[in-house]
DNA sequence: TTAAAAATGATTAAATTTAATCATTTTATT
DNA sequence: AATAAAATGATTAAATTTAATCATTTTTAA
């Protein structure tokens, strides 16, 4: 399986060595060096390696190391298609905020490469762009939820009123248009809405198949989100009820190669 | 400062980041391109770090364990001796808090077994003890200082005046008893005082190396202090005139097996 | 204290890597 | 099959890193 694909060839090699060479690179996967470096650009974008002026090594402070390059590619290719878009809408400079989740999470990776101020309230998050010079990480503060590590109440969500950024993208669990985007817990719930509060361009990053779905909480009402972005799984009557919304609708499609 | 002293430096940098250049070590470290490299070859001689044409990491294969570097490099079981004592004093049920640090990750690493509240500024700490059902974790949050990966700024700060924990364990670079301890910034500085400010018990964990240097920033005063944990390698003549302060003073013996 | 030895820092030439450009090959589409 | 589009490879100039050298500072030992 990960044999096709060079991209997943170059990704098993780095796990089998600890720093390679483009020049290393270039024997084991046999193709050229300008090749080799396109795609190790790639993949740098998206966080998976760490690169240096003649040196590669695979990012081990990735979360959930196991989950390889590939099984991402398998399991995961909704969120990985709804963080493509997501991201388009960064430039550089500018000022966002990441919600905690996986999502989110994917969102960061592919930011890697671009000058820019972060907020969030996932460690994982937080300790994973801070690997990046030109990225300026802020965290939240606050008690850690061990289920999603990630901070949550009241002294957070006061750092976030207190700031006015061009962008919060929001995850979530379950969504609907009727109830919005909900939380299992008040804490968490509160984080979403203050994340929400000041950003110029709120947007929704949730994949097809948390729709419909709720918890306890309510967290946002979807009139308060700019954009919302989506997998193209979404049930066809939902998807014209969604168009008829304030809200820009951006539908990702997910083709596995 | 020793020989020993920066190739451990270097060492401590690496595990916290995955990939590193000469340049991100001269930053860190405070010497030159010329002394960082020739700190590389020795440390790439014991292989426990492999380098390339412009980038060096730890060597993720080489087991983590105490066995290959600490024997090498004794600073490490320094800091091991020093945070058994530290980890001593903490009861089931406290509250602490934890500066930022290799050594405070090291006592962090001898808590997991008991209920406790731990406050900290260190990602790693968060994310490490967040793991630990029973321990419930608060980071003080703000801007992640990318050489600790802590976080710094008047934010934490604010949350820091808001609680009253049980014991403050601090870090440090620097100390002596005429300068107190030191940081190389100001709000390195500022938080660390913050840290210290509440806590019924200010317990500095600092290992015998670091002692006599100073950097720009007075942090703390040596009499804001109740306990001090060092080594057995501490001078005679400051071992005496640390007996006759205020502070309880902490001896580890740090026999090298 | 003084002299020798070791460590450190600064400078610049050499070696290495990368980025940019363009030709060629492969793949996709009609 | 023909054409366009995309991916790959080769070449060279530019950028970056290193090694070598020597001056300076710090440490060690007499």
């Amino acid at each position: 399986m990960s044999k096709h694909n060079r991209l997943d060839q170059i990704m098993d090699y780095l796990k089998e060595h600890n720093l390679v060479t483009v020049e290393d690179l270039v024997i084991a996967i046999k193709a050229s060096p300008a090749t080799i470096r396109r795609d190790l650009i790639k993949l740098d974008e998206q966080g998976v390696i760490n690169r240096t002026h003649g040196g590669v090594t695979i990012n081990r402070f990735i979360p959930a190391q196991p989950t390889t390059y590939e099984k991402i590619h398998r399991n995961q290719s909704e969120k990985q298609s709804i963080a493509d878009i997501a991201a388009s809408f960064v430039l550089a400079g500018d000022s966002i905020i990441l919600d905690a989740g996986t999502t989110t999470l994917e969102i960061a990776r592919r930011l890697t490469h671009m000058p820019l101020r972060v907020i969030t309230s996932d460690l994982h998050i937080a300790l994973f762009l801070s690997e990046f010079k030109q990225i300026e990480v802020t965290i939240i503060g606050g008690k850690i939820d061990d289920s999603s590590q990630s901070c949550i109440g009241e002294h957070g969500r006061l750092l976030l009123r207190q700031i006015n950024p061009d962008i919060a993208f929001i995850s979530c669990n379950s969504w609907s248009l009727e109830k919005g985007i909900t939380a299992p817990t008040e804490e968490k719930a509160l984080v979403k809405a203050s994340i929400a509060e000041k950003a110029n361009r709120v947007i929704l990053v949730a994949d097809s198949s948390k729709y419909g779905s709720y918890s306890l909480f309510s967290s946002i009402a979807m009139s308060s989100f700019t954009d919302v972005v989506t997998d193209n799984k979404i049930n066809k009557d939902i998807h014209s009820q969604l168009k008829l919304q304030n809200f820009k609708l951006h539908i990702s499609n997910n083709s596995i190669k």
